[in-house]
DNA sequence: ACATTGACCTGAGAGC
DNA sequence: TGCTCTCAGGTCAATG
């Protein structure tokens, strides 16, 4: 599930749950989902701290504690977070759960197990490390930018807008959107895009990115003119009324509009 | 450099 | 009902 703004919605989330509180303990279901440290180490790093911040950047939460590190979350396909009291029953899939001292915890689920956790002392560095791009929704990162980031790539528009180590945030969902937006087939070749054309895709990125997180990533709440609520239900395009196209580009499976978004010569 | 494929995981839903 | 098959919004490594 998550892309942009669905991790933008689990920030939100995490902003009115889990911040300010001391941490009682942390409980690890499933060790699989910690990246670099153990749940005896977690539990070190965690115990008597207070989250004070979050930031995120692409797919990835991060958690500034009131020591050192700074905890990180990544959600795979599958990953969610649920904030309720320690007596209640767990939620299905949970693989770790943050107990606070005011007897509520804040519970990571992953239902597929794609995702991880670790941590960092050096939250600037981050997104080098991981050989992230700048994030999709960052306010520095402007249409000219973007224009450098996608220009003289060899390959196509999708494939380009989801890897991650371009541009952080966008995955199969929203880049079938932002081209859809764009009247560009997502296997248009970038080199045959020029800078007029590829800063309609940043405005187009940038809106689509913003109303799907104005809806906290909801896609049943996203206006019709969007594919998103048409994708998968061989429905018609929501543009022109045309059958939408289905077929894989980049490895994904994905939804377009061949009338409004004709194929590259 | 790029695309493609398969692997990692598990569960939901379709079809028989 | 129960079985099998396919697919899922993410990422990584190996290969061409």
């Amino acid at each position: 599930m998550p892309e942009l703004p669905d991790v933008e919605r689990f920030k939100r989330y995490f902003d009115a749950t889990g911040l300010r509180q001391t941490i009682d303990a942390t409980s690890v279901m499933d060790d699989r989902i910690l990246e670099d440290t153990s749940p005896q180490g977690l539990g070190r790093i965690l115990k008597g701290a207070r989250f004070e911040s979050t930031r995120r950047h692409g797919k990835f939460l991060l958690a500034a504690t009131s020591h050192r590190d700074w905890l990180v979350f990544h959600f795979g396909m599958s990953g969610d977070l649920h904030y309720g009291s320690h007596h209640d029953e767990l939620p299905p899939y949970a693989r770790l759960a943050i107990v606070f001292t005011n007897g509520n915890r804040l519970v990571y689920t992953s239902k597929r197990m794609l995702g991880k956790i670790g941590h960092t002392d050096d939250p600037e560095g981050f997104a080098d490390r991981q050989n992230l791009g700048p994030d999709a929704m960052d306010s520095k990162l402007k249409a000219g930018d973007f224009v450098r980031l996608m220009r003289d790539r060899r390959g196509g528009l999708k494939s380009a807008l989801m890897n991650q180590s371009v541009l952080a945030g966008i995955g199969n969902i929203y880049s079938d959107e932002i081209c859809f937006q764009a009247g560009l087939h997502p296997a248009a070749e970038l080199n045959t895009l020029d800078g007029d054309t590829l800063t309609d895709v940043y405005r187009v990125m940038r809106r689509v990115l913003q109303t799907a997180s104005r809806h906290n990533g909801h896609t049943d709440q996203f206006p019709s003119r969007y594919l998103i609520p048409h994708r998968d239900k061989s429905d018609a395009c929501p543009q022109c009324g045309q059958a939408i196209a289905r077929d894989t580009i980049a490895g994904r499976t994905s939804y377009f509009c061949p009338a409004c978004q004709p194929a590259p010569r």
